[in-house]
DNA sequence: CGGATCGTTGATCAACTTCAACGGTCGTGG
DNA sequence: CCACGACCGTTGAAGTTGATCAACGATCCG
């Protein structure tokens, strides 16, 4: 489980084998079956997680009373609810295994060790964050410039494989219409 | 100038004073006229502002041929297209000064050599890209979860001196709709 | 085999856009 | 400092997009 760790660590930074082993063992491994929850709503959220193998998805219910996902996250992301890890308060989402997923996680008391016992984490964490927030803001351009069936076809394009990968309920919600609409613009689409 | 960056980063770090000038002098520093572009859609993205005085805005040309605005950002706040800045591509967006503007820009080559010779600025960004995110996060959640209507009100609760700051067709564009329709809320809201 | 869950279909409805027109205001050149 | 033009905000009518609701068929799993 940790190979999956040292092989992405190593994309970012250049660092020997002893010191990302060190590194390492900071971590616990956790494995999480299908429909489990990592993180609840009302919870602390006290890890942040690697996922490495699986997918878990993060919802929150909307004032409609239904579950809206947010985000997934396969192999070499990252996930937790990144204000309340670093904050005080609870959290107000839940992440939840879409298949059995494997995860290394840390809390932040282990996570500030760490970055203080290996500055190359700083780094690390650095370049994440830094891709994750350009992911995001390419996220918002999308939301902004696509219709709804445009962001399906985009989606559908960019991860096919995804998209057999969850169920078309959970897919319309991420992509923040209604599995009704989905279906419409699948039968328009064929057509 | 510095002075703002200086109180910024010691939000983050503890670091001492000659040590953070040092920091400082990797920066330049230049002022932008009110509708001036920073960064023009088919340039390289070569700097990261950090924005000391004023206000800019980051757009792109959408497939209906508008300007749709996606951020805005004040003092103390970073602004450049990240994909950009750190790939070789040229950059699709475009950002440009709402008011007179006074930032602190780097390149990237400068940037790396300062992070080699100041490892607290790894940290800094660390926790700068991390905040970013976690608000890019925040941003998509709302607007899955709101209305237009009730984006505006939440913005217009928020920052409510922003909303005077910037003229109404921006704040339209920013959160996603026509001014047409602005002009409706405002009115509804107003009965 | 039986029940729950998932995807589909069609009708109706609400949110928001588009287009065209008008009045006010701001800034610029004379 | 004034006059003009450009730009900005507003209004209303008509048109789209996507949501909601209800019902049905298919499939998966115990």
């Amino acid at each position: 489980m940790l190979d999956t760790f040292r092989a992405h660590v190593l994309k970012y930074v250049t660092v020997d084998e002893a010191t990302i082993a060190a590194a390492g063992s900071f971590f616990q491994v956790k494995k999480f079956r299908k429909k489990e929850n990592l993180l609840s709503e009302g919870q602390l959220a006290r890890y942040n997680y690697f996922i490495a193998a699986g997918c878990v998805r993060k919802y929150f219910i909307n004032n409609k009373g239904q579950e809206q996902t947010t985000d997934f996250a396969i192999e070499n992301w990252w996930m937790t609810d990144l204000a309340a890890f670093w904050g005080q308060g609870k959290t107000e989402i839940n992440i939840q295994a879409v298949e059995p997923t494997t995860v290394l996680m840390i809390d932040r008391q282990n996570l500030q060790r760490l970055f203080a016992a290996h500055p190359f984490m700083e780094s690390y964490f650095r370049q994440i964050y830094q891709k994750a927030y350009a992911a995001a803001e390419n996220r918002i351009r999308y939301l902004y410039e696509f219709s709804r069936e445009e962001l399906y076809l985009h989606f559908y394009r960019q991860f096919p494989e995804f998209t057999r990968r969850v169920p078309q309920y959970l897919l319309a919600s991420y992509l923040g219409f209604t599995p009704e609409y989905l279906s419409e613009i699948k039968r328009k689409l064929e057509s």
